[in-house]
RNA sequence: GUGGGCGUAGCUCAGCAGGUAGAGCACCGCGUUGUGGUCGCGGGGGUCGCGGGUUCAAGCCCCGUCGCUCACCCCA
């Protein structure tokens, strides 16, 4: 059997795999310090529920068989079942089964694996991880939650080792208020077009708009309100100045000046009121949102999500919600092929503690346990081979230090460690040693220029 | 699903009129008998993706297949 990658399923090295968990380390705890709290959903869905929201999304979903039922008839009592493609539908349904027993607005973040069977492509992968915080209540969703997830994933990028992210807020019923003021019925439609703004370019999309029916003047007027972003409330008065009244656009311009507003007071340049964003246009009915890295615009969306006003729903009861995904493998997958972000090293080790001979290992680990028991990271050297060697593998890993036991009896007078990037090496205690804070843990930052 | 490109050492790649495989990096050893990195010397490593065909001879040409990759579509 072969040993092969599998395109659209990354795996990643250690040194890689450090600064993937200094982003999730980063992600849950600002989602804990707003007061998320955490669900893990199961992976499977019944295929039904995941094909809940119509479309040919099934070409896209992953199944799951028992191998014994492969080719055979399975049980016609088993429910064919797929991997969840991202953690909105699990979240609705689980909702649904603990209504009873969740508290409402009910917050949760959730951090889990997501599965598309979409074509691989840079930034976009079969197996991902997502990280997604939703509010939902019972009957009505206060408006102001739809301002407080923008800010919430402003934190988690502020505090990153990346470039200015920009989120883009939009609310739905503009545009969609906004066509039907100027007399163009098909808004999905419209709205899909536009949506390829970036991509085409203002050309390419009237060309499309006149295609499919609309008006030049239409088109125009379409291309007008696209164009419109800003970092204040001024859209309001440029939207207006195009001369177009709908009730529904009024809603749409309250409610997105209330979420602008909020941004403005709490995370000032974070947010900017872009009126170009569609984003799903399934089902998302106010507030929505897309992320773009600054200088990295090619790059799309790395932070998703908007307003439902049914996330769920059994019948009677409707559940409202608002919710925003960051997209953590896209983020991490361009930012570690570019080079942009490193681990300082490849182990969590600060300390190697090298060994004498194996007749003395027990004196290295001896002093190992008096780190640990400091919170200091280390291992014990594989083998007694000879110094240079320990350093070796030390150097390899980017431990930074190595700690020379004594005479071999024992940690206490005679150990000294080395700082493997300096060559200092001094005398030192087990029980008292520290390495320098920066030190003690890996670091994930943007790489040191290059000498 | 559609179309293009590519599969040669662990990695990045070279190879040629078809004549039985190379470089750099990495790895191991020695110089340096218990303190690495630099440098020098040496070494291990390959069913040239897989299957078939043409040929005296195929990494190279032909057919098929699988995989990777880029773009389109799509993106809940």
């Amino acid at each position: 059997m072969k040993v092969t990658k599998l395109s659209g399923f990354p795996e990643y090295l250690p040194a890689e795999r450090i600064v993937e968990q200094h982003f999730l380390d980063v992600i849950r705890e600002t989602f804990e310090l707003h007061g998320f709290t955490s669900l893990e959903t199961r992976a499977v869905e019944p295929v039904e529920r995941l094909l809940g929201k119509g479309g040919d999304a099934d070409k896209e979903i992953y199944g799951v068989t028992r191998l014994a039922d492969e080719g055979g008839q399975a049980s016609s009592r088993d429910v064919a079942l797929g991997l969840h493609f991202d953690l909105t539908v699990p979240f609705a349904r689980f909702v649904l089964e603990n209504a009873g027993r969740l508290t409402f607005p009910y917050r949760r973040y959730q951090i889990q694996k997501v599965w598309r069977g979409e074509r691989p492509q840079e930034g976009r992968y079969r197996e991902f991880t997502q990280a997604d915080i939703d509010v939902v209540d019972v009957g009505e969703l206060s408006a102001h939650f739809e301002a407080e997830m923008p800010l919430v994933v402003a934190e988690v990028f502020a505090k990153l080792p990346i470039g200015r992210m920009t989120i883009q807020v939009n609310n739905r019923k503009i545009p969609e208020g906004f066509y039907k003021g100027i007399g163009i019925e098909d808004v999905a439609g419209t709205l899909r077009i536009v949506d390829k703004l970036d991509k085409v370019g203002p050309d390419k999309v009237a060309a499309q708009l006149r295609e499919a029916g609309r008006t030049d003047e239409q088109a125009a007027q379409c291309l007008a309100l696209a164009a419109i972003r800003t970092e204040d409330l001024s859209f309001v008065d440029r939207v207006r100045a195009l001369g177009v009244e709908h009730p529904t656009l009024d809603e749409g311009l309250d409610a997105l000046a209330a979420v602008i507003r909020t941004g403005l007071e709490n995370a000032p340049g974070a947010m900017v009121a872009d009126l170009k964003i569609a984003r799903g246009l399934d089902y998302y009915t106010g507030t929505v949102y897309e992320t773009q890295l600054e200088g990295h615009e090619s790059w799309g969306s790395f932070c998703s999500g908007g307003r439902y006003d049914a996330l769920a729903s059994d019948g009677r009861t409707t559940y409202p919600g608002v919710g925003i995904s960051i997209g953590v493998s896209r983020l991490l997958g361009l930012l570690l092929s570019q080079g942009l972000v490193t681990a300082s090293r490849a182990t969590p080790a600060a300390v190697l503690v090298a060994v004498v001979e194996e007749d003395s290992r027990r004196a290295s680990d001896a002093v190992a346990r008096a780190l640990r028991a400091r919170g200091i990271p280390c291992e014990v050297a594989p083998t007694a081979a000879k110094f240079g060697k320990q350093i070796r593998y030390a150097d390899r890993r980017g431990i930074p230090f190595v700690w020379f036991p004594g005479d071999g009896t024992g940690p206490g007078p005679g150990d000294q460690v080395k700082d493997i990037r300096s060559g200092d090496q001094v005398d030192a205690d087990p029980q008292t040693w520290s390495p320098p804070a920066e030190d003690l843990r890996p670091s994930v930052g943007a790489p040191a220029p290059s000498p």
